[in-house]
DNA sequence: ACTTTGTATGTTATAACATATCAATAGTGA
DNA sequence: TCACTATTGATATGTTATAACATACAAAGT
């Protein structure tokens, strides 16, 4: 990544399809299986670089046939997480793909109020003045949720 | 503050007593109005040191005659929260009271998973390596927020 | 006192997000 | 093939949050 916040790709299309076959390669390195709901949410994640509700997932799903009750988006949610692949963005209650999965990171979410886009940075926030401050107090941190609202660079343009 | 993660107040009935006057004070100095169930809001979430879910606040305010439909709870809580005195904790969906209101803080959350103690702390986390972050890639942040979820001192050593 | 105005509350209904449960099925390994 | 496990399908429900509208009530001006 040349760039690590990054509010575009150059090329969404080869991003996509480059998730994808990560995605794909990794689950058979390790034995899970991208079934097809799954591998059709991921892409439907990849699709936009926006979080997505899961009821929002369920809807495209549905018109593709593809199950359209709660459980079946939450669990392919789920799997997509748990594998590394996607992230939940606790502030929106919604879910977007994980734009750079295998890495070993505790991401960090720039989300824009205006045009919802969901940049997705590593700036070891957690590993550093976090995780310090949480040692000294004794605490064992498990899981951290870094989110930022605000406005991205384009829509920040837009206002001026 | 001697110590800025507090997993614990050495007196939590002054700890209670001393916040809930700075925000009477506080009120009354901008002009806003610490209603009854605003105040009793504030009360419950200071009675302890962990994050309440709306319902839940809305069960306590319930039993008490004060209102008992959604709204009463929501919008007491909103209140709190815009004015300072309270915070919400999005990995959870729930709310806690803030334990240094007045300062001008972007607050940390770590969060027990055993006993479900939320610890405020203030870090400069955002102001700091994410807010250089953001700024290098021309967000602009209106808000952040920043939870840790895991063990607390006490937990971890009930574990061990 | 009386009206105006704005803030707060009450009430009903519903939107939005998430999970429990259990039966049916498909893939996998002995 | 059989047993085992993971996944899916289906129904129902639980939980969190807000929309929409009506009413009460206090502060400020006349």
């Amino acid at each position: 990544m040349s760039d690590p916040i990054g509010f575009q790709c150059a090329d969404h299309s080869t991003c996509m399809t480059t998730l994808l076959a990560q995605a794909e390669a990794h689950c058979s390195a390790v034995g899970l299986r991208l079934t097809p709901v799954r591998r059709r949410t991921l892409e439907i994640l990849l699709a936009e670089h926006r979080a997505l509700g899961a009821y929002d997932v369920l809807a495209l799903l549905s018109a593709e046939g593809l199950g359209s009750q709660p459980p079946v988006a939450y669990r392919a949610l789920d799997f997509l997480v748990k594998a590394g692949f996607a992230h939940k963005i606790e502030a929106l209650n919604a879910y977007t793909a994980c734009v750079h999965p295998g890495e070993d990171h505790t991401p960090t979410f720039l989300i824009c109020r205006a045009c919802q886009t969901v940049a997705e940075a590593d700036t070891g926030l957690s590993k550093g003045r976090l995780g310090d401050a949480a040692r000294a107090a004794g605490f064992v941190i498990e899981r951290t949720v870094v989110e930022a609202t605000g406005l991205c660079p384009d829509c920040v343009q837009k206002a001026a």
